[in-house]
DNA sequence: TAAAAATTAGTAATAATTACCAAATGATAA
DNA sequence: TTATCATTTGGTAATTATTACTAATTTTTA
């Protein structure tokens, strides 16, 4: 049960399309790419609203926000934790569905002085289209 | 034999004291903090300079340039792979002295269409200061 | 229905990084 | 060595993603 079943916030129009629209896709899109997806719904949203809801919505694990590097940030609309891979060619994103290893997590514990909490993994390669 | 090795590019005196100055530390250094620690060194170094040299030493594989989702990249004096661990308390970045798991690529080959050439991981945990 | 709280649109501010360019430096060849 | 030429630098301006601000609007609550 997450804050906004608990209505901590309010699940408001701009809230919910954003919301529906990412989850719509497995693109791993940018805030910019999910203001011009919502805008096709909701012509006049402001793009600081997209990025003031994509943030609440990530610091409440509704969402994910990821890095890659680029210089935007992506956003999944699955909360939970996989891998992901990233294509060096066209920079596209996708999962990757293969079982998370959690026994990373102790072999880093051994090796460090970290409690640890979890790890992300990202893959490099290249994708079908790019694979010339 | 590296870009440098084969005079591709020259080893100018600013070159030089910052690709220095990184590898002394292992504290995977910020732009602006790598310039703090060049300029007590060569204080009419600029900003620029510094950013340049990074990204060009990193493009050729004599440093790496890492990010934690953090607003400012972090950059390595080690340029082969290895896993890093962020604290999520203080956000301190340190290596992690294990094994590549090299499998993890052909796991992730299996389960994409992807051709996998390389993964990143990067654990999550609370260093011994931040463990209260 | 009135008051309080949360949210929005629109815009301004911030901050990291990159681009630009004239001057300086280093490499090269006569 | 010295003239030439490409590279690099310092200083500054521009760019770009993201955040902050605020008055107006919407939603919730009393």
């Amino acid at each position: 049960m997450n804050k906004l079943d608990k209505n901590e916030f309010r699940l408001t129009n701009q809230r919910k399309v954003i919301l529906e629209e990412l989850k719509k896709v497995k693109s791993h899109p940018t805030a910019t790419e999910i203001y011009d997806m919502v805008r096709k719904k909701m012509p006049r949203i402001s793009l600081g609203t997209v990025y003031r809801n994509l943030e609440l919505l990530s610091n409440n694990s509704i969402i994910q926000k990821l890095d890659f590097g680029e210089a935007q940030k992506r956003f999944d609309g699955n909360p939970t934790t996989h891998y992901h891979i990233n294509c060096k060619g066209c920079g596209r994103v996708d999962d990757v569905d293969m079982p998370l290893n959690q026994e990373l997590d102790e072999l880093a514990e051994n090796a460090t002085s970290y409690k640890v909490s979890s790890h992300h993994v990202e893959f490099s390669g290249f994708c079908v289209s790019c694979q010339n």
